[in-house]
DNA sequence: TACTCATATTAATATATGTTCATATATTAA
DNA sequence: TTAATATATGAACATATATTAATATGAGTA
């Protein structure tokens, strides 16, 4: 749903910043190789979600295993609804998924790249 | 490599939680497995960096190629302290690296394992 | 030396985010 | 239906984070 780029390139002034671009040619073919705003913000927005102590902790939990929201309370000494609000911003985002069994609800992991992004965060940490 | 579990599970207390821990074994079996503080809020820390539309734009950018702080500016069409205040950021963390040549200074991403990331989050975004 | 340009830093304000408390909802059992 | 339990939600507060403008630094060059 991209707009046209007709206009010439080479024409566009570039006066938004106080020092103007040097490499030209660069700029334009990163440019256009760049994934559109609106990708780039929800994938920001997805990492935004495991930048947060409270919330990796949740995470890796579930990576280990499913559990129970009073699981993850007894094991994270947190508040129940600080556990929920943040069980709330995964599962929106389709980071976790829940499961109801009677009054319990689990939680687990949505799919594999979650634990492969952790574990690779995890690698670039260790190594540091 | 567990622990003995010779004490009844059903003894201990959970106190830190308004909600009582329900599977006492599971709970203590992950807490092993879990990184030590410290790592998990290093790799909190890691992924916040990630979680910017700002700081993301730059990393896109620079997975592409190397560029000059200048370009980056114009490519972003952001204030160049604003763009310098974040590569500050990524470079005390070592997610990108500086290399200087006369008066320009080219930034870089560290490693592989950020574009990794970086391609492994997309796919989650994408697959959405 | 002094001058210029690319980049860095500081301090201020604005904005976003997480936590807490109080309370609401949903499910099961009696 | 009522009581009990597990989880969810809303609003207020505190804190962290980003953004901006003004200014500083420091490498190259005349």
């Amino acid at each position: 749903m991209s707009e046209t780029t007709q206009h010439s390139p080479a024409r566009e002034a570039i006066e938004t910043c106080a020092v103007k671009g040097i490499h030209h040619n660069l700029i334009r073919a990163v440019r256009q190789a760049m994934p559109d705003p609106v990708r780039l913000y929800a994938l920001a927005d997805l990492f935004k979600l495991f930048g947060d102590g409270t919330r990796i902790g949740i995470l890796w939990a579930l990576s280990e295993s499913e559990m129970c929201v009073c699981d993850l309370c007894a094991l994270l000494r947190m508040k129940q609804p600080a556990v929920s609000h943040q069980l709330k911003n995964l599962k929106q985002a389709r980071v976790i998924k829940a499961r109801r069994e009677g009054k319990v609800i689990y939680y687990a992991l949505d799919d594999e790249h979650i634990r492969n992004l952790l574990n690779l965060g995890m690698e670039h940490v260790l190594e540091a």
